[in-house]
RNA sequence: GCCGGAGUAGCUCAGUGGUAGAGCAGCGGUUUUGUAAGCCGCGUGUCGCGGGUUCGACUCCCGCCUCCGGCUCCA
């Protein structure tokens, strides 16, 4: 048989050989340094047969940035733990131990619970591993043989993965550990130079909360121990930039055990939020939305009718009265906007029909869920309903996805799209949602978005196209969505009277940009490290009068900006110059303007973030200051 | 909600049964400042909340609340 090196030289081998012994072929010191062999794009174990006429590389110990070969090492230091936490813990179960985006875990069911105080000592049995050499066997076996070798063990997660695994059962064991794996992993442990446990975690078996929680136990591993100071540099680099941090940091809001989960925004945070608001309300009324405002507080039968009674009412804040009505504050805006559009006759003329509302919601999320900004029981959504008919649901969903495009491209954020599909607990018939979902990937398609799909994720009224982000902690969260919804209208009867005199129903897209404006900061915070471009400064221009008797004309100065609309400060305590240089740079003000004695309205000393210095006329800085609002298009 | 960790001054944190501490911030004074921290002085506190053990609890025990890292759930 033959494979292609990278080179595209030919190497001639016997049939059916493997990576290892293609290697070996190449030099000795390659076959010692293999970690796996890459072909087409996927990766392999080197103990693995070579498949016939395919191009392949070689990734060795020394490609220690490589994803895939980090991925090796670490999913083999998981088992090293696995090894370890056996040896010290008699009577432990072994689940599952995957690497992960920038390390692994292993989860374990213990016989007696264990603290953060255990990760030392476990991590000790672990270097100890290291220190003596482990190196690993794989072997493939029959299901039936592997079923029988784990009942043994007394390892009933095992059993009961081999039940459910597909293709050939194959077995990896190093230091007197044989575990279920599909691989690929490392010959030997030699290349694992550092290995830190990071943090402990309950972890349902299987990812389904009614299933017994297992214990999690987190790590990562690398090439070289530089290599792991780097990343926990980083970690800590991050940290810095966390909206949480930096919302204290700029004053721009904060949180109370009072009302868990709801900001309190100060007047910086508030500028920010207004600022998107002014931005909403601009573009909505460009793009021929309406804006209304809706009760906040309904009756438990409106929420039956919409459907949220049934599907939503565990995250629903509920206000039972003496008289035995029982309210909930709404937590979506759409069945008020469902009410809104029944209340009066609708032709085919009045279509569409878009109502936007960026109302405070309320949601009970579970107290483990919060998050900062991200993750609130207060949300405030830039929501908007398009009441439709069915021939116009193509033209409104494009309409919404240039919408989209021009909101994400203001900001330079370039999330990922998802396309969530029907859920099990989904309102309607498949034949609907056929349709529904049909309706978003068309949109898709034609606006060339890239996305992947989720399968369930749906809302119970509709498939979306949603839109995520990550955080600086690379978790991922959802901002925009665009929803097509059937059931919602139908529950409520609405119609439309059609050109033809008859009753035709009627189609609803939800759809959001920022998802919430809570959630969007938060987002944005760190997208900029709190330096936020000079259209969302909360201050855009700090004065800092040299000494007293400049206070009077640096006065005049802010009057005069602020007549032109932006925002100014005046510094004027008796700190030094440098102090309050420094403070306005630490605040991360785009501008600063320093007034003594050498300046005047035709020369001021600017000062930008980052320290940039120039002399520029009033009027020539205020041109400044317009072009940079301009780049939002006002 | 579940697993693990934490809660001490406005912020970041030290303090492990015997009279609560540091830096920054703040306040008072001094300096009148030229582009990232001038100098001197002052501790500002129900040690998250409630109960218990003890001669004595920030410290030990129990319950609760909140936050942090995960899981589950979601904008």
């Amino acid at each position: 048989m033959k494979v292609i090196l990278p080179d595209s030289t030919e190497l001639e081998l016997p049939d059916g050989a493997t990576g290892l012994e293609a290697a070996r072929a190449i030099g000795p010191k390659l076959a010692e340094q293999a970690v796996l062999v890459r072909s087409n794009g996927r990766v392999q174990d080197v103990r693995l047969p070579l498949a016939e006429g395919q191009p392949i590389q070689f990734l060795t110990t020394r490609d220690t940035s490589d994803p895939d070969a980090l991925s090796v090492l670490r999913h083999s230091a998981a088992h090293l733990l696995a090894e370890a936490v056996r040896r010290l813990y008699p009577g432990v179960k072994v689940a599952i131990g995957p690497p992960i985006e920038n390390g692994f875990y292993y989860d374990f069911q213990f016989p007696e619970p264990i603290r953060e105080d255990d990760l030392e000592r476990i991590e000790a049995e672990i270097d100890r591993e290291l220190e003596e050499g482990r190196s690993w066997e794989r072997e493939e076996i029959s299901a039936a043989a592997a079923k029988q070798r784990f009942l043994e063990e007394n390892e009933p997660y095992k059993v009961e993965l081999v039940a459910t695994a597909e293709g050939p059962i194959s077995l990896y064991t190093q230091g007197g550990f044989t575990d279920l794996c599909r691989g690929p992993h490392l010959q030997d442990s030699a290349p694992i130079k550092a290995v830190k446990l990071t943090s402990l975690a309950g972890a349902y078996w299987r990812g389904d909360e009614r299933n017994t929680q297992l214990t999690r136990i987190y790590g990562t591993a690398f090439y070289s121990q530089a290599d792991l100071d780097a990343h926990l540099e980083r970690l800590e680099q991050a940290k810095t930039r966390d909206h949480r941090r930096l919302g204290l940091q700029l004053d721009l809001f904060h949180f109370d055990e009072h009302s868990p989960g709801s900001p309190f925004w100060h007047p910086k945070g508030m500028t920010i939020f207004n600022t998107l608001e002014e931005l909403r309300r601009r573009e909505n009324r460009r793009r021929g939305y309406h804006e209304v405002k809706t009760p906040l507080i309904y009756e438990k039968a409106l929420w039956v009718t919409s459907g949220h009674w049934d599907k939503f009412r565990e995250n629903m804040f509920l206000i039972p009265l003496d008289d035995g009505h029982e309210y909930a504050i709404k937590p979506m805006n759409c069945p008020g906007h469902m009410l809104l559009f029944g209340s009066a006759l609708r032709s085919y003329r009045d279509l569409p029909l878009r109502y936007a509302e960026a109302a405070p919601l309320h949601r009970d999320e579970l107290a483990g869920a919060l998050h900062g900004l991200t993750r609130v029981r207060h949300v405030t959504q830039d929501d908007a309903h398009i009441f439709c008919t069915r021939e116009q649901i193509d033209s409104e969903l494009d309409g919404t996805l240039v919408y989209l495009r021009y909101v994400y491209g203001l900001f330079g954020l370039e999330p990922r799209a998802e396309l969530s599909t029907r859920p099990d607990n989904k309102l309607g018939t498949d034949e609907e949602w056929d349709f529904t979902e049909g309706a978003l990937i068309q949109a898709l398609d034609r606006h060339e978005i890239d996305y992947f799909v989720g399968e369930g994720e749906g809302s119970f009224y509709g498939p979306k196209i949603d839109l995520h982000m990550t955080d600086v902690l690379d978790r991922s969260w959802q901002l925009g969505t665009i929803q097509l919804d059937a059931q919602m209208p139908a529950r409520f009867g609405l119609t439309y009277m059609g050109a033809d005199n008859h009753e035709h129903p009627v189609f609803v897209i939800h759809r959001a940009y920022f998802g919430s404006f809570e959630r969007f900061i938060g987002i944005l915070v760190e997208h900029y490290a709190g330096a936020f471009p000079f259209w969302l400064a909360p201050v855009q221009l700090r004065l800092i009068p040299v000494a007293e008797n400049h206070r009077e004309a640096v006065h005049a100065l802010r009057t005069r900006v602020e007549a032109d609309g932006f925002r100014v400060d005046v510094d004027e305590r008796e700190e030094t110059l440098g102090k309050r240089v420094r403070e306005a740079e630490v605040e991360k003000i785009p501008f600063t303007v320093v007034y003594g004695d050498k300046e005047s309205d035709e020369a001021l000393a600017v000062r930008e973030r980052g320290g940039e210095q120039s002399t520029r006329s009033l009027e020539a800085l205020l041109v400044d200051f317009r072009a940079e609002v301009a780049t939002i298009g006002t």
